[in-house]
DNA sequence: TAGTGGTCTAGACCACCTG
DNA sequence: AGGTGGTCTAGACCACTAG
């Protein structure tokens, strides 16, 4: 059973999207939603603040609510610090177009450094390294390393790997929900390794995003990054000033 | 007269940040932090949440609320939908480094269709454009393109744009505060123009970030593009999943 | 003046974690 | 069992916008 507020905001994010409110229009007032939904005007705020961060909705101090003026964009938006999940490619897009996966490797190694710290782990502790490719229609767009703590999880179907959403299995297998934090987004270029696996030129621009996956009792248990293809990806950065 | 919560918020972030709470350290639960601070738990969680979102904290159910472990770096970090400020580049890195300011066009024209669109501007309409490098410790980092329409600044002091904070200037001319919205960062690398701009090699990455300024009324003022040195700035994209 | 969002109170009950 | 964060109620007053 998910919160009211979760609830009422998904519903009025639906009325927004199937267009039953109209791209600038004002929606009713939060007096007048709290009583059609039966909350306090409390609890509809908390919908109502999460849609204005996430960008379906503007407020405005004395007037009223008004759904954005959405411009809509010919490339894939990769949502940051916002929509329902940052959790996972196939979660985001498998509903605007067809998301494959290609595992290029998975093996249990020993914790590199780097991502030890990251993880909070002992050096002598075991991850599973994942490298996969995502592909938009057929195309290669992105590579994903994901180092993965094996005392949280310690088999990886490869079905998942290749078919399924691996935080989706992840949530279920650990009966925990999920949460990111602090992740970073940085420019750079692909170099003869990525580019390859992506089968494009060597130097063209990359927007890498990383970061820690946490459960929600605060336990570390992934470390990722992605190798984006710029040409493919804009990240999308609702924000909403104080 | 800020409200209560961003005292709150703000002071508790001074605790943390002059390591009166230390790393990964326990800090009082919310019922003993809302006696203390003299409010309602709905109140005290307001600040606490917020801090959760910027990264300051992890709030974790049934245990309480910690430090969260910091990373330093060694790159700027451009704060996205975190800090008190997007709003101005001196804002965000004028303790910690000398930043510094370098006008290389100021003029008013008419405004381009697309940034019309943008503004919500009939054509007509009028904008400054403005062309501006930025500084840290006297390298050049960034090109920062802003387009302000002329009804709402008539005219901008050169010495706001070379030495000051335009977005100061804004807020305390028009008396309103000021919002981001629908902010979007790419990937890309700088063509000749941008890179003779920053005396730096053409074909170097690049981190673009976009996007539009309202006031608090709801009004579009700005549309602006930053052009960064991806090998001086990371975004961190502090975030918390649901 | 009437209506809107912004803030805040003083409670209550629930879900989760630890000893 | 006791403490923690998560959610929610039923009010109240304030600040801002509009006609």
């Amino acid at each position: 059973m998910a919160a009211r507020y979760i609830e009422i905001k998904k519903s009025i994010q639906d009325d927004i999207l199937s267009h039953r409110y109209q791209l600038g229009e004002k929606i009713p007032s939060e007096r007048e939603l709290a009583v059609q939904y039966g909350v306090t005007r409390v609890t509809l705020q908390k919908a109502m603040h999460i849609l204005e961060q996430e960008g379906f909705i503007e407020r405005i101090h004395g007037k009223g609510m008004y759904v954005t003026k959405v411009i809509e964009d010919n490339v894939y938006m990769l949502n940051s610090g916002t929509g329902d999940s940052i959790l996972g490619f196939s979660r985001e897009f498998g509903q605007q177009a067809k998301i494959t996966s290609q595992l290029v490797q998975h093996e249990q190694i020993q914790v590199p450094q780097w991502v030890a710290q990251q993880l909070e782990m002992q050096p002598e502790q075991r991850v599973h390294f994942i490298r996969r490719i995502r592909l938009i229609d057929g195309v290669p767009v992105l590579v994903e390393d994901s180092w993965i703590n094996s005392d949280v999880i310690e088999t990886i179907p490869g079905s998942v790997l290749e078919h399924g959403s691996l935080y989706e299995y992840i949530e279920k297998y650990t009966g925990k929900k999920i949460k990111f934090y602090n992740s970073v987004i940085e420019g750079d270029l692909f170099n003869e390794e990525l580019a390859a696996l992506l089968s494009i030129s060597e130097g063209l621009p990359m927007l890498k995003v990383s970061g820690v996956t946490k459960l929600e009792d605060g336990k570390a248990f992934n470390f990722s990054c992605s190798y984006n293809r710029a040409d493919k990806f804009k990240i999308k950065n609702s924000w909403v000033g104080k």
